[in-house]
Order: C-alpha cells, then sequence, then structure tokens
DNA sequence: ATGAAAGCGCTAACAG
DNA sequence: CTGTTAGCGCTTTCAT
C-alpha cells in the first residue's frame, strides 16, 4: 500500500490539514512547511487515494464512456480520442462497451452511476427512457446518436439529415434512380435521421421510395449481411444501395460478393464513417465521415466546461460539426 | 444523488450495519427484516457508494486494463473480450491507451493504483522498469507482450517464437529464400521472440538473414511504411516480407502498392493478427492469428482466481495459448 | 499559519 | 438477530 496524508504528516509532526492543504495549494501553510511536505511526499512516494477524495468530495476524477461496439473503428477511434483529451485534464476513463443492447446500456449507466464518475460520454444503443427518467443529464454529453427525450442535455453529432441528403443527392448524380437504404432502428436519432434525408431526397429527385427501397435492421455486419440476400432475390435489382453505417455496409458487400455480384460495377454501396486505418479496403467506400476524433474532443471539453460550472448552474448545448463525403470507388458513374 | 444505507435505515428503523448485512446477504438477518430492507432500498433506489466501499474495503471492483492502442482491430477486440468477462463478473474497466508510449504507460500504472483497483491487464508497450521495482505484481497479468523482468508475475500470450518460426518456414516451402523481418523494438519480447523464430528457422533452412534482412522500427503502420521503402531502394529486392504485426503489414503494403509493387505478385508479405472484421481487405494477409477473445477471456479469469486467494498467497501462472496460422493470398507461391 | 474535529458511505468487529 | 462503535483516507469548517 502506498503512503496516505498521516505518514506524511506523522513523519514531519504536523496535522493532516496543513498536509492536505500543502498538497492541493489551498494556501495558508508557510513556505517552508510547505516545501518540507513536498519533498516528504515525493520521497514517500505519496498518491491520493482517489477513492477517499471522492468519498469525500462527491465527485472523482473519472468519466464514464459507453460505447456501442469497440472493434467498430468508428468508436474505438472515438474511444482513443476520448482519452487522449481526458488524459490531458487528468481524467481516466471507466469504459462500457454496450454491444448495442439498450438493457445493457441501462446497467452501465446505472454502474456509472454507483461509482461517481463526473460524467458520461454515451453513445446512445437505441431508445432508452432511463434517461428521460434521470433528474438532471448536467453532466452526460450525448455523442453520434441522440436519444430522443424531451429534457435538456448537451450533444455532440453532425446533421445527419443533412448529411444523408448529400450523399443521396451525390448517388443520384452518378445516373442512380434505384437505391436502397439499409437501415437501422428507426427509434435512434441517426437511424432515423438519415432515412429522413434519404427519403428526402429521392421525393425531391422525383424517384420512387417505397417499401422494397428500405431494409430495416440493426447497425450490425449481419444486418448489411441479410440485406444483401434479400436485395439479390429481388426481380428488378437496385444499382446502388446506401447503408446506415460501417459494418453494414461491409456486410452488405460480403453479401454481394459471395453471390458473385461486383462492387461497383453491378451495385454500388455507400455508407456513413467507413474508417480504413488500414488503406487495404477494397473497394475502397464513398461515404460521410464524421469528424470523429473532434467529436471525442468536443465531448470532453463539453463535460470538462460544465464541471466548472457552479454547482447547480449548467449550460446545455446541442453541437454539430461538420461532416465531409469521401469519394472512394463504390459508386459507379453511368 | 442516490440513497445511502442510512436512508434506508433511519425508513426502517433499524441500523445500518443491519441493513448493510442485509443487502450483502452475509446473514444474521431474520428473514423479515431482510425482506423489509430489500424491498425499501428497491424503492428507494439503492446504489452502494463505490467509493465508500472501496475505501472500506480497499479493493474495488475496478480493473485497470493498459493497451498500446484501441485503434488497433487487434487490441479493441481484446478490450471488448475482457470487456465481456469482467461485465459477468460484475467489475468493469478504467481504460488507458498509452498510444505505443512507455512513459504515458508508466503514468497510467501509478494512476491505476492510486484508483485502487483490484487489478490490471497490461499490453506494455516495452521494456518498463517499473514493473521490477514494484514490490508484487500479485494482481496485474500481462498479455500478449510480456515484460522481461525477474520477479514472478501472471501472463497470458503464445509461443511467439515458434509461431514465427513456423509462419517463417511456410514462406520458405512456398519456394522464398530471401525475406525479410520488419521488427519492432527488440526489447519487448514479442519484437525479441518473433524475430529470434525467424531467425532461427532461415538457420535451419540454411538461409542468409543478415543485416538487410532485418528493419528494426516500431509496432506502427509508419514503420511499415518506411520499411518498404528502404527495402525497395535494395539493388535485389526480396520476395518476401514478414511483418511483426498487423499494421507494419499495412504499411508495407501502402508503401508497396504506391510504388507499384503488387503483392503478393512482386512481393509476398505475411505478418501476426491481421484481423480483418470487414473482410474486403485485399490482400488478405496470410498470417499469425491469436486467439485474442481467449486471451482476453483467460487474463480476466487469472485476475479474479488471485482476487479470491487469501490475502498474501498468489499463484503465478505464465500461460501460452495455441495460435493458427490463416492463409489468405499475400503469399505467393513459386 | 496550524491543528482539532467532523463526516463522506460503507463494513466489520464486538457486545448484547 | 440486532445495534454500537470505530475507522478506511481525505477535505473542510472552525478554532487557536
Amino acid at each position: 500500500m502506498s503512503s496516505t496524508l498521516k505518514d506524511i504528516a506523522t513523519y514531519l509532526n504536523v496535522s493532516v490539514s496543513t498536509v492536505s492543504r500543502a498538497l492541493n495549494n489551498k494556501g495558508r501553510v508557510s513556505d517552508e512547511t510547505c516545501e518540507k511536505i513536498f519533498s516528504v511526499a515525493e520521497s514517500l512516494n505519496y498518491r491520493p487515494n482517489e477513492s477517499a477524495r471522492t468519498l469525500k468530495m462527491k465527485r472523482s476524477s473519472t468519466i464514464g464512456v459507453i460505447i456501442p461496439d469497440a472493434t467498430n473503428s468508428f468508436y474505438s477511434k472515438m474511444l482513443k480520442s476520448i482519452d487522449e483529451a481526458l488524459w490531458e485534464k487528468g481524467y481516466s476513463i471507466i469504459f462500457c462497451d454496450s454491444d448495442e443492447k439498450i438493457e445493457r446500456e441501462t446497467e452501465y449507466f446505472e454502474l456509472l452511476k454507483s461509482k461517481n464518475v463526473s460524467g458520461m460520454i454515451i453513445v446512445t444503443a437505441g431508445r432508452n427512457d432511463i434517461y428521460e427518467s434521470e433528474k438532471s443529464l448536467s453532466n452526460i454529453v450525448f455523442v453520434d446518436n441522440i436519444p430522443t427525450i424531451s429534457k435538456p442535455f448537451s450533444s455532440v453529432s453532425i446533421d445527419n439529415m443533412k448529411a444523408a441528403y448529400e450523399l443521396t443527392q451525390m448517388v443520384i448524380d452518378y445516373g442512380h434512380t434505384d437505391i436502397v437504404m439499409v437501415c437501422a432502428d428507426l427509434s435512434e436519432t441517426t437511424g432515423f435521421d438519415r432515412l429522413e434525408g434519404f427519403k428526402k431526397c429521392m421525393y425531391d429527385n422525383g424517384l420512387n421510395c417505397d417499401e422494397e427501397s428500405i431494409y430495416k435492421g440493426a447497425f450490425r455486419y449481419r444486418t448489411g449481411y441479410e440485406a444483401s440476400k434479400i436485395i439479390l432475390e429481388r426481380k428488378k435489382r437496385p444499382t446502388a444501395i446506401f447503408a446506415q453505417n460501417n459494418v453494414q455496409a461491409y456486410g452488405v458487400i460480403k453479401g454481394l460478393q459471395e453471390n458473385g455480384v461486383k462492387v461497383p460495377d453491378d451495385i454500388s454501396v455507400v455508407c456513413f464513417d467507413a474508417i480504413d486505418e488500414t488503406g487495404l479496403m477494397c473497394p475502397k467506400l464513398t461515404c460521410i465521415i464524421q469528424p470523429v476524433e473532434e467529436i471525442g474532443r468536443e465531448a470532453v471539453s463539453r463535460i470538462m466546461k460544465n464541471l466548472r460550472e457552479e454547482h447547480g448552474k449548467y449550460s446545455v448545448e446541442r453541437i454539430n460539426l461538420d461532416y465531409e463525403i469521401v469519394v472512394g470507388n463504390s459508386l459507379k458513374k453511368f
């Protein structure tokens, strides 16, 4: 066990409160004692006991982070950027992988509260009433997927509807008229907004957007994979598929390839967030790229800002950052 | 703030200790009171304050996890499997990304101690004397990359030397004689052992393995990328490159492709741990695949086992799991 | 400038 | 079976 304030105090024949004050730079300690205290703390290898401090202060130096899937490069990149930003502020992460499951997200949320985290950064896995019933969401920042609840909360994301609209327009401009969107749960705002943008764009271009143009599932590889099978069974196949996230798109392409369908020659595929750190993916997906690292950093700075506010009053902000459309080679031009 | 033991106690006119005993199933509480306590706890939405419990018990329900890079699919998959396994045991993760930097790993290590974690799972970024000077490594499990220190500690990994040897033999069997290994820091056991296996195999096959056959760098994309440039400058180019990890291999291939060199037609590439969750990587790398999820689970079960041991006595175990060689299309057969 | 004392929420003797 | 008590390590009034 490492040394405590008391160890330092008895060693120097001063009181613990003096030591505490000195070490926390609270003043009211003579320079001389202060110096001695620091040097003894150093030599005794003193490290404050976080649990004691947290218990007393009712505020820890930990932030809870809940993401749906650490193996998705989009989220792992976000996680890393959050870790980086928090590190600089002296905070650390309690990591929670909800595995895209709402129940687990709920349990993690409760767990984080009992661990007295100072804040949370959450990518919700979908509709979650627990946040609605929470008295205050002051130290929570929702990122990427924003819950649809009535009380005020902070968030960092992009304008998904606009992004989906723009990418759809690009697909249409490339000469496609029969397009299918692979969707996640539409009670999630990302899923909902992306579909809305898609539908609106199709409509604005006078294109058909019926039942067959919309495949509903989850933000999972499997959803994309299964969608591809259904789509290939159609009498008249679409020329393009718009997947709502990266792993859906991978699943779609995998399914198409297994059936000898070439991307993009036979069917084009576009999506959101096909981050490829390896540079080796074929095809290279034409997609919306969210500024995922900036999202992470911004979420951290939101939390830090609220932590600085006086107890009770805090600000709520809904931030939308800029995205970009990255052109790969998964979209055929007619 | 959520309710406390005291709230329940005053509500029921019993003492906190009774409530504590009841809620923790420590017995010595009448069924009747016990029942009442549970129901009140439920309705008051009681959640134990982890900090208080940790302070008292000197043991938390958190495990520190230090990995070198969350965006590397190998580590993110490991992280997820650790989270999954810990979740089942009621533990959670304090996540630390050392970014392959020893100094940061060191600071995270200290931080985790002051947070009173019950254990740590560490993928070390390299030589790190801090572990040597630690009095007891009882609740630490090193995975993947094992430090070279003299005191006893637990670890979960594979036989890297044997694995490298076998993969090298496969490359040789395919008709290659001029092979380069791209290495990381050789003070890391993975880097060292993989090189040893490579050298031994080359030697056993009567092949040359000199300075030019060994490129030294780090476990980074950049290392692979730069290695490719150097290798292409050689008068006589090798026919195969063995990268010590996945991201090095990606960097190598990227560099080769940028120079119009085809993999595997012109130069073959093999490596460790080219996990491809997308199924879309080209080429598909022939590589050693470590059972990364099993490694994570095993590490957790080691920690749990030591936590169960009586205070003071604990067992140390060095576990090597089985790996497999996955054949892709990145290795040319002559 | 310094110390004494109280208390954060919990657990664990110990007494009854 | 139940309550009293003490204390984990720290911060923070309040005295001195």
